[in-house]
Formats: structure tokens, sequence, C-alpha cells
DNA sequence: TAACGTAGAGAACGATGGTTCTCACGTCAA
DNA sequence: TTGACGTGAGAACCATCGTTCTCTACGTTA
């Protein structure tokens, strides 16, 4: 009854039912049998398929980098905080629902025919890669290492959902932990590469 | 009028259309616009869109993968072959319909929800991995590295699509470099990391 | 109680799209 | 020539889907 509430489920059917099969497969009325708002309601609160799609990948987007940045935190040691992005991947690969990322999947449905969700893929990539950067800055190494660790982190998404294994996050991590090693000024540490 | 030169053109086509506007948005008449090819031989040659969808992942996997294969098979040393994987996703991602990874955009699209499609994909990406585990192997380097370098091709694929850029594959070549590097058995040639 | 606004259920509308059918035409074999 | 066949153009068919509309029921307020 409560517009909030009805936004919220109408929300959760969205992301459930495009998560799972695709944006282009799920019709307005599959959100309204698995919310029960009605269509009456969802229209009013999305003028529009294309609204509620872009609302969606915004919720996920938040949601999303709110569980990896929890995650990181746990960790002390700023380098540490670095490789567990890549064990937070793991755990997310292994969720039974697991599909590949959405924004990956949304850009490869819709980035060539609708611009606002195209824009909401690039945002939450940008803020992945920027949050990335947070974190290898704080250890000490530099903006170079982020953005091979950002590419290692998307090829390990990708590969997770073909493939559909977890593990990619691992392999991803090795190859980071090894990035992150060839870095690091005075390596004194000494672990041989690749064990 | 030939049956073969007819399927030569629907499949043209098909590529022209499906990479670049996604394939649940082509429609079967946009392909007959597109190929001159009437819908009533479409139907013959393809009996439905779906098989239509899968040759064309099938036709382009063994082009895209017959060009790769030349671009690097023209390098002397081994290991130079490995990196020049790098060099030519950055040749490929200069393209100006460069849209992405077909296969990438495909999964997304239709992997939940056609069987069909999603194994096409996942045999594309296991040639490329195997490819490269055969590049990797005639350098005298280990197969683990081949699975990390493949997370980097297949990172700077999607990166290069989001961002619309060919800089990603210059950045995945660097990291890669690095981890051949780490990776060779007593390093002589002494080039510092990342430069 | 009466009047009113809002909401839900679901029909309706209009467009699109995958697939098939019709029909007129040309070709080739007997 | 004739008849069977294959073809192209495009209409037709049928389902789906985004979006809007109708109608009925209910809750609120005076």
């Amino acid at each position: 009854m409560d517009s909030a509430v009805a936004r919220e489920q109408a929300l959760d059917a969205a992301e459930t039912l495009f998560y799972g099969r695709g944006i282009q497969s799920v019709g307005m009325d599959d959100i309204r049998g698995a919310s029960g708002v009605s269509l009456k309601r969802l229209y009013q609160l999305f003028p529009a398929k294309e609204h509620l799609v872009v609302a969606y990948l915004e919720r996920r987007d938040l949601r999303w980098r709110g569980r990896l940045a929890e995650y990181t935190d746990s960790h002390e040691d700023a380098r540490q905080r670095v490789l567990a992005v890549f064990d937070w991947l793991g755990e997310w690969f292994r969720e039974p629902d697991f599909r590949g990322c959405a924004w990956i999947n949304s850009y490869g449905e819709l980035g060539a025919v609708s611009e606002p969700v195209a824009e909401q893929v690039r945002a939450h990539k940008r803020a992945f890669r920027k949050y990335l950067e947070g974190l290898v800055d704080d250890a000490g190494l530099p903006a170079e290492l982020a953005g091979q660790l950002h590419l290692l982190a998307e090829g390990a998404m990708v590969t997770a959902a073909v493939e559909r294994s977890a593990e990619p996050a691992a392999r991803a991590g090795r190859a980071a932990r090894m990035l992150v090693e060839a870095y690091s000024p005075s390596d004194a540490n000494g672990a041989p590469a690749g064990h």
C-alpha cells in the first residue's frame, strides 16, 4: 500500500527476474506477478520499463558495492584489503543464483540500444574501478596496478559466468598477488611466484 | 540463387546486425532486408532464428580465431607470440564497429534462455583458452599462466566495450608481460616491472 | 448515507516479431 | 505445350509485450 513498499517490492521482483533471465525475456506482467504490484501502480512508480531497468541497476549497484566494501574493509592490512577483493568475488560466484555480472549482461543486451542503460553500466564500472584505485592507493601501490586488477576482476566475472565455476576468482587472486608483489618496492618477504 | 551464396549473404547480414544491435533487437525481416534473401529462403536455410544465431556465432568463431592465429603466428619468438595476443586485441578494439565480444554479449542476452547459444559461447571461450594454453606451452611457461592471461584478455574485452576505448588492451598487455616475467625461470634480461 | 478519489484486476489496444501461407511467375522435363 | 516445382514478394497468422483503459470495490470524509 505504501508507495515506498510497492517500489521496493517491484525492484525486488525486477532484480530477481531481470538478473535471472535477462531483461528482454521478462515482461512487465511477469514483474507484476512476482511482485504483487499492479500494473497501474508499476507505471505510476516507473513511467516505462526502461526506468525500472535503470532503477534496478542503480539499486543493485549500491548494494553490490556495499557488500564488497563491507568485506574488504574487514581486513586490517591495506595490501590484504586489495587481495580480499578476489576472495569476495569467489564468495559471490558461489552464490547459487550467480549468473554473471548484471551490468555486463545488461550491456550486452541493451548497451547498443538504450543509452540510459549503457550509462548506468559505465557508471557502475567507473565506481568499481575507483574503489579499486582507492584500495591500491591506500596500500601505497601505483594506480597502474588498480587498472590491471580491474581487468582481472572483470575477466573473472565473465569467465565464472560462462564456465559456471567459481574457480576464476582464485585464479585471478593468484595473478593479482603476483602483480602486487611485482609492484611492491623492496620485496623482502620473498614468497616465490605462483604458490 | 545458389544456396551457398544465399547462406553467406544471410550470415553476413546476421553478423552485422546481431553484433551491432544485439540479437533480440533484430527481426528476421531486418535480416531479409539487409541480405536480400527472402524469408522463405531464410527459413529453408535456418529453420528458426535460433539456428541463424548459432550459425552466426559459429562462423564468427572460426574467423575470429583465424585472424588471431594469423597475427600471433607472424611472430618468431614463442614468448613474443604470447604477448602478441594483446597487441592483436588492441587492433581489434580499434576497429570502428567494435562493440565488445560477440560471445560475451550473446551470453548476457540469451545465455539464460537459450541452451544452444550458451553452449556456443562456452565452446568459443574454451577454444580461445586452449589456444592461449598452446602459446604459453610453446614458450615453456606453465599452464597456470595461460589461465591468468585468459582472464586479462576477457577483462580487456569487456572494459574496452564499456569504456569505448582500446586502452585496456595495452594495459592488459603490460600486466601480461609482468606475469610472463614472473613465471620465467632464471630471469636474466632484468627489465624492471611496469615500464 | 452520499459523494468522491484511489486502487486492483484484468481487458483492451497497438505495435512488433517469428513463422507460415498465398499467389503469381519463371524454369525445366517430358 | 503442359505440368510440376521452386522462388520471391509480401500478406497473413498468432503470440507476446509495453502501455492504457474500464469497471468495480472500497475507504474516507462530510
